[in-house]
DNA sequence: AAATATTTAAACATCTGATGTTTTAATATT
DNA sequence: AATATTAAAACATCAGATGTTTAAATATTT
């Protein structure tokens, strides 16, 4: 085998900075809602010249990072990265890898069937009785797409929510994120609805029940068929590849 | 229930045209390779200073979009976004939220076993020849700590990637990278290594026998024990709380 | 005294234009 | 033909001027 030297990338010294500043946070050495000194006296003390620091906060703004206000008594602070950013960069990946339906549901048949067997042992009256809401809302809603799209989400996040488990949180909101994009492609019916509904009715009386594999069950199913709905429902813009993936249609 | 207007942003220049860009590049207006105006031209058409562009280039290449040449023939060049720029997004998110050893474990005894099953179904000659090369090395390396991890990280990547699935590539890798941060802290010892090696031999013997169900349990088994070892292992400058949370130890 | 309006100052936002550095292509030299 | 030099395009950095936002301080009015 050869030498593996990383590759040298030029240092810019927005790079550098940002790069100090962000391992200064992971460090712990910057703490959430501290304030980084102005644009000037940071520049300054680096000994650049503003525009590069500019630079620098800005990359530090998209990851995320820092949050910078203007006016007075304003500046940049540190941030917690919340999950939009994430989501974002997701979406910016995925644009390009471009993953089939196939594998939005092969990964979701891993996940949620176990997500419901912890619910069933964990969950409260209360959640159910959000669940119970989350149904009804949703089954009284003539044709709001968007508004359903969200319930859906609101769904089955609670239900991830429920585990405390923030990792499968993230992974599986950003797949129901993935998979709206999709359905708002395919136009779904009104059969699609009613299926939905009817499904997710049987997963909350599962839980009811406390019953684990039979949620676990129910949950299978329900992804399945979302799948099989999507494939079979006529495509707007886009259409569907044999093996499930999308494809711009023009 | 109150109004839900979104809360408006004042609009940055840079950040117009950052956004501008991104859209065209998602809505596939701009494709890979595709060259951008140069930083003067193009502020010229978008009526702004070069600062402001320059800025907005700034983020694009943060967000893993575009990647910028200096010299001639340089300029702002359309990327396709790769695992790196995610898995740093990541990296930022979950260090705020600092997820505990408990939920990677969780989230991984879900996918993996699951993986192996598939893998046991369409694995090929090359493919056990690889995991088990793999094996070999990790147990000939004396104790290079570091060249263990990429072993072990590459052992559980081939796995997945014999599914075909990118999201479930995405979602382990980033797991295994997040656990190897762990593991250079908590000092495991030889002990640890041998049991690694004798887990990924029980899994590739599972595998060549296409049996998924053996598989699936020997991976399950290798997740737990890997838990289990972290838990017990001494801890360098982190401890491990009673949740299996991580934290700084000063 | 309280409420309202005005002023002020700190900090970011944007612009202009000059100068430096990198990189490749064209040209000249050996 | 190989090597060295030069030129040009494009990014990188800098300096400093001007505009805009925002919140706090101050002044005014009721």
């Amino acid at each position: 085998m050869g030498f593996k030297f990383e590759t040298v990338k030029a240092s810019r010294i927005s790079e550098n900075i940002a790069q100090q500043i962000r391992e200064a946070i992971l460090d712990g050495e910057l703490k959430i809602g501290e304030q980084l000194p102005s644009e000037k006296d940071f520049a300054n003390h680096f000994g650049v010249s503003k525009s590069s620091l500019r630079e620098a906060y800005r990359v530090l703004e998209a990851y995320g990072l820092l949050e910078i206000r203007q006016g007075m008594s304003g500046g940049a602070f540190i941030k917690k990265v919340d999950l939009s950013t994430v989501k974002d960069s997701l979406v910016n990946f995925f644009f390009f890898q471009n993953p089939g339906l196939r594998e939005y549901t092969e990964i979701r048949t891993f996940i949620e069937p176990q997500v419901v067997k912890i619910c069933a042992e964990k969950i409260t009256a209360k959640e159910i009785e959000f669940l119970e809401n989350n149904i009804l809302a949703m089954e009284q809603e003539p044709d709001g797409k968007n508004f359903i799209s969200d319930l859906d989400i609101a769904f089955h996040k609670k239900l991830v929510d429920i585990t405390g488990n923030k990792i499968i949180s993230l992974v599986v909101e950003t797949i129901q994120t993935a998979l709206i994009n999709i359905k708002r492609i395919v136009h779904t019916d009104d059969n699609f609805l009613k299926m939905v509904c009817d499904d997710h009715k049987k997963i909350v009386a599962a839980l009811k029940a406390h019953d684990p594999e039979a949620a676990s069950k129910a949950m299978l199913y329900h992804i399945d068929q979302v799948e099989k709905g999507m494939l079979a429902s006529k495509t707007g813009t886009m259409i569907i590849t044999e093996n499930g993936l999308l494809k711009r249609n023009k």
